[in-house]
DNA sequence: TAATGTCAATATGTCAGACATTAGACTTTT
DNA sequence: AAAAGTCTAATGTCTGACATATTGACATTA
């Protein structure tokens, strides 16, 4: 008989526990306020240093954020997606993960996305696309460059799929915050928006095949531009996302 | 003209920045030691419970790990993908994801797994996929029942991509966290590894398409025992994962 | 009266210093 | 030499104070 290796788990640990479940299990819901930090260092029983670590640690995993002052708190919820990619931003930045891996990634998540859009995609979506696009056009000295990347967490939310949109936000976060994932040619961003316009329009068709076509080709094209010289045509799968 | 919001920012936060940045730029290596949290109080010029907050923050991203006792401190690296599922998990148990949305999402990156697995496969990937399953068989009482689902892991690393291998281990974690996710019968284990022996084998005679072929249904055979009576028959991509 | 200044209340944010606990290295004992 | 005890450097926790940010109410002023 052996014996099990004890754990030697952390009092902020299970504060972070304790607050988790209560969130799951819905007696705190989106948006809620947390008791006060001091209230909870008397339910808890421990001292406010290890409430604060513990609500750093729930603030890093996007289950609450944080407000000072008056009418300030801590609330539940916001689950900004910014956070999730902090992760995959660590993964990239230690050399995990090279520029040919994610964009062969993109194009399997972002083509069958597009399809998903044409089919799934409902009125307001494709509204929201829209604006989108119209945004861009205004935009004539875009602050920031890659505003453009924004059609495709819109179009991701139009697929239907709430996974898909989120892991293909967490792939546009990471190109975003990774300079070297992007072309940074002056006249990309016109070129760009010419192909989400047609895919827009594909998408509007509901002909799904030919959306998948239009990503399919938007994003080789942008592959090849950041791979420079290399050619980015990629293996071709015995099913071929065209 | 709008002005921009200052955004004041904490010192806690500035803390997990400047650390951040100098990992990024190799001033600490993987499993580096950092300066212990007195040091750091010197040099950062702060208080403790300022730095401890920031490495709460960083460890929660899975940036550093933090050992009590001497011979401790705090190290880089490590990188648990489970920090990264956690957040996956939490979107999941706010009821963000259905189980359809997983399997849609399991459905597109694994069978793209299996195909790579057979084409990029180095025989040291094939080895560990072999031990995977020979424990099993081994394993007459599994302590975790889900431990098969391993092999999916395994496989996923042999695809050779670190980005697909990283999604599809976040994907496993999802599962195992939330038993709705996998069905519970009996034989069940049993069955899925005799699954498992048919794709390896496709992948050792380096036959991507049935590799593929097989990973599809053996998905559709779980979803299916998940979803009970509800059909799990997807809809039919125009590029057909089969 | 509309804009501006002041103040109180209530949160979180930061500081300082003490003591507790842990885990490895070292020492002593048997 | 094996077991038990001690030392030590690090993280973990506690306490209480003060700093800062935000909001709303109220007073002041042009």
């Amino acid at each position: 008989m052996e014996f099990k290796r004890l754990n030697n788990v952390k009092r902020y640990e299970e504060v972070v526990e304790q607050i988790k479940k209560a969130i799951y299990n819905g007696t705190f819901g989106i948006g809620a306020k947390l008791p006060s930090e001091n209230e909870m260092v008397v339910q808890f029983g421990v001292s406010r240093s290890v409430i604060r670590e513990a609500l750093r640690s729930l603030e890093q995993m996007g289950l609450v954020t944080v407000r000072q002052g008056a009418s300030g708190g801590t609330f539940v919820g916001d689950l900004s997606l910014g956070k999730m990619a902090e992760v995959f931003t660590v993964m990239m930045n230690l050399d995990r993960f090279k520029t040919s891996h994610v964009y062969e990634v993109a194009l399997l998540l972002e083509t069958t996305v597009a399809e998903l859009a044409a089919r799934n995609g409902t009125p307001q979506d494709l509204e929201l696309l829209e604006e989108n696009l119209l945004d861009h056009y205004h935009a004539e000295f875009p602050e920031e460059e890659r505003a453009t990347l924004g059609f495709h967490v819109a179009l991701a939310r139009a697929s239907g799929n709430p996974l898909m949109e989120t892991l293909v936000t967490v792939l546009i976060n990471l190109v975003r915050r990774n300079p070297q994932l992007y072309p940074s040619g002056l006249d990309f961003p016109h070129e760009s928006n010419q192909d989400h316009v047609a895919i827009l329009e594909a998408v509007k068709r509901k002909d799904g095949g030919e959306a998948r076509r239009l990503m399919r080709e938007h994003l080789l094209k942008i592959e090849k531009a950041v791979m420079g010289l290399e050619t980015a045509e990629p293996a071709q799968l015995s099913t071929p996302n065209a």
